[in-house]
Formats: structure tokens, C-alpha cells, sequence
DNA sequence: CGAACCCTTGACAGAAATCAACTAAGGTGG
DNA sequence: CCACCTTAGTTGATTTCTGTCAAGGGTTCG
């Protein structure tokens, strides 16, 4: 492990709280490894017995069923996944797979449960992660029931918007298709959709967004706290970024 | 609070590792409600300040956006909701109301968060209990995301069929409308689809449900341990009950 | 330069929502 | 007991939304 690692993943809310000794400990037992780009790290199915964080380049975590793919997430550094698959034992319930050349903290999970049984810190912060977790995937399942393809463009456009400071104009963080899948929806009717919205206050042309018309927009997206999230509170290692740092826990 | 209840309060995989003195403690700060059917006795966006418990009767967890509901869980007996907004002193993400006259206790929020802290082993199960909360959320929005309307009936009413013992009759334990809406599609479209699936080897007459051709269902269903979850394991107190017993956290 | 790959566009088919009407069952009150 | 009302569920007609298939433009990269 780098020596500017450490401290890096020291700071994260699931970490920052408990006994540096306990911290070392974990680490002791850890390893880091750096993927090459398009590589599928986790299979789901798999059992869990490694936490991962990400420290360099971009995961995401996708399911797959009967030939069909949907991405559920992504991970940017410093983000954690899979923590409640490791915490319950159980196997992993999505796949992972590099979007870029990354590296990757991988912790026992049988060390994570030792540890949080004897550092309370340790135990609450995981706590908050796996709350901050769920609350992100209830919301990820309340945009997909309640609003349509068009609505959930447009929240997502405008909370990107918000989260790079409210301006005006601004670059998509994922390619489109992959955007596409996490928004329930095929390649084709996003391409679709976004040509529709320039109707409606935000025109993209190519990874570029630009805002014509915030209030237009808003007005389709109806951004809801309990849907969308906070601006930022910071309280969770990802949850609720450009796109989710952290949300399989 | 009734003293049949106490012991089945404390027969929760949440609540059956504390400490007595630690259970005691929760329970004499926390107070039984009942409440008549119909009633909407959490509202999304409110400050979650008290763990609820279902000892009688049961209740709809869902959403609302832009003047319409989608249902997200049913809770039933004994199960418990909304830990994850109580960790997280943040407001719930979801409404809840009774579908019957229901009897809930109450435990506030601090006590919660307080004996946990104190309470390692009850620690853990909150943890325990997070995490398959989480895992089912993930679970349905695998479910949304990767399956059409038909996939999903036909794998809810494969796995009605699988708790009730692999029985080939059996009736179903919510309203159609209600079951529409946790399936993500409209009523209308439940009752045709369910016509449809006559021809898969699944017949519904009312509230009956005969699976005519158990092969030809699952062929449909496709089931799925990742998505439709374990045939039970017990391990929570609710997760993937005929209807999931407990879903919010 | 060619081979992938991403994105877009068009045409079409299929899925799902909406609107409206109607049935059946349960409950209420006369 | 019956007329009445309410509500869940069904059905049909229609529109809207969304996925699929096919083709082509533009980029990137070996």
C-alpha cells in the first residue's frame, strides 16, 4: 500500500472514528491491488469476503439477469463496497467491474467483523454507512416507481447541476450508455429523451450539459429531497455524489 | 404494553441477543399504540424520532412524488421499521399507514441510538438487520430493473407459492391493487397480466391462486436467488416474508 | 487504415399507462 | 330485507411510452 493511501482512507466516515490501533490492525490484514480497465472484479453470486475501496480510478456495480444487464452503481475513489454482503456473509447480490485502470483496498471481511465487535466506533460508523446505504437504494428505488424516463433525466441533470455548485454548464462524470442503464432505461430512448428535453431547458451535446432554462427544468425534474438526496451532507463516504460514491454496503 | 408481547418483542432477531437489563431499558422508555385501519401514521419527510414495531395487524410502507403512490414494503408481525432514518436522526423516506386496526410499539429513537452504544451485541444486530434491509431494496430494484411486468408477477406468485411449501393452491395475502403497486405497474395492468399467465400454468380466481403447471410458472419466473432472495433464512426479521416482514431499516 | 466502440437516428413492435365503463361484493341505513 | 353506496376488480379502447432492430456517423486506438 502507498504511503499517501493510508491516510486517504483513514479519513473516510467509515473509518475516521475508530481506535488507530484497530485501524492499523485492519490495515495490517489488507492488501491493495490495481485492476486494468473493463475488468470484472466481483461476480455476483460470489461469496463476500473482501471489503473493497476504491482509492484511484472508477467501479461500477451492476446486476445481471436472464442476459440482461443494469448498472446499480458506481464507486469513486475514496468510496467503499459491498460492506453489507461482508457484514451479513452472504454472497455478493451485484457484479463489479472497472470502468478505468484502478486500485483497490481490499479488506477481510472476517477482520472487519472481528474488529467492529470490539471497537464501538467502529460498529457505529459501519451502522451509519449501511443506513446511508439503504436510504440511498430506497431512493434509487422511489425515482424508478414514481417517475418516468423524461423526469428522471431531468432530476438527474439538475441535481448534477446543483452538486458542481448550481451553474449553468457542466460534463457528464459516465458515459451515456452506462447512465442510461442506471436510469432504467435503454441507449436509444436516452439519446431520445435528451434531444426532447432541449425543449425544456437543458441541451447536451456530446458529454457537454448546458442549462438554457434552470426554472424550465426544474419544473420536469421536481426535485424532491427524499428522492434525490441532500446537496451534500458529507455524513456517508458516497452516497448521493455525481454519481453515488458508495452504495452497495 | 401486554405481557404476551414483551417476549415477542424480544424473540426479534433485533432485539433477542441484548442484554435483558438493556431490552428492559428499551422497552420501559417505549409505549404500544393501536391504531384503526386506514391510518397514515407516518408521514415521508418527518423527523424519524421512533423505531416502530408491528405486534398486531400490519402496514404499508410507500412513497409519493408529484401526487402519485407507489408501495415500497408491507410489514406484518413481528417486524419492525424505519431503523435506518432512526440511526441516521434523518426523515423518513417513505409514508406508512395501516392496512388493518394494528398494534405498534414505539421505541424512540434516542434510546435506540444510546443503548447501542453500550449494548454490543445489539449493535450488531441493528447492523445485521441494516444490511438485509438494505440487501432486499437492492433485491427490488434488481427486480424493477431487469425484469418486465409478467417476469414479476410470475416470480412473486412462483415465490408466494415456495413459502407457502411449494403448494400448488394458495391465496394471496394483499390486495391486487396494492400488489400492482409494489410490483411497479398499474392495477389494470396487474389484472390483465395475470389473465395472460393462465396460459404460463397459473390460474388466480379472485383471491386464489392454483399453479396449474409449476414448470411452465417457473420457466416465466425465471427465479432467482439474488433477486427473490433466500426461501428463508430466518437470519431477519422479516426480509422476503410473503410479503417482505420488514424492509425499512 | 481498419476495427472497435459509442452514440444517434429511423422505423417498427410491444409494453404499459390512461380513460371510461361496468361488474361484483360488502356495508350502511332506511 | 332491500335500496343504496362505496370500493375492488375487470374489461375495452386508446394513447403514450419504451424496447428492439437496423443502419450510419463519428472517435479512438492499435
Amino acid at each position: 500500500m502507498r504511503d499517501h493511501e493510508l491516510p486517504e482512507v483513514r479519513r473516510l466516515p467509515l473509518f475516521r472514528n475508530m481506535l488507530a490501533e484497530n485501524f492499523e490492525s485492519l490495515m495490517r490484514a489488507s492488501y491493495a491491488q490495481t485492476f486494468p480497465a473493463q475488468l470484472e472484479m466481483v461476480r455476483q453470486g460470489d461469496p463476500a469476503d473482501l471489503l473493497h475501496i476504491v482509492v484511484e480510478g472508477a467501479v461500477e456495480l451492476f446486476s445481471e439477469w436472464n442476459g440482461h444487464q443494469s448498472t446499480m452503481a458506481v464507486v469513486r475513489p475514496v468510496g467503499s463496497f459491498i460492506l453489507a454482503a461482508c457484514i451479513k456473509d452472504q454472497p455478493y447480490l451485484m457484479s463489479a467491474r472497472t470502468m478505468a485502470r484502478t486500485r483497490i483496498i481490499l479488506v477481510p471481511a472476517s477482520d472487519i467483523r472481528s474488529v467492529f465487535r470490539r471497537d464501538m466506533e467502529f460498529a457505529v460508523s459501519c451502522m451509519n454507512e449501511l443506513a446511508g446505504c439503504y436510504r440511498a437504494v430506497v431512493r434509487h428505488a422511489k425515482a424508478l416507481k414514481l417517475r418516468n424516463s423524461h423526469e428522471r433525466i431531468a432530476a438527474y441533470l439538475y441535481r448534477q447541476s446543483r452538486y458542481a455548485g448550481d451553474v449553468a454548464t457542466f460534463t457528464l462524470t459516465v458515459e451515456k450508455r452506462l447512465l442510461a442503464s442506471y436510469l432504467g432505461m435503454t441507449a436509444e430512448n436516452l439519446s431520445r429523451a435528451l434531444k426532447a428535453l432541449e425543449a425544456d431547458g437543458v441541451k447536451v451535446d456530446g458529454s457537454r450539459v448546458i442549462i438554457t432554462d434552470r426554472e424550465k427544468l426544474k419544473a420536469i425534474a421536481r426535485p424532491d429531497y427524499l428522492i434525490d438526496g441532500p446537496d451534500w451532507d458529507g455524513s456517508t463516504s458516497g452516497v448521493a455524489l455525481p454519481f453515488p460514491r458508495n452504495e452497495e454496503g
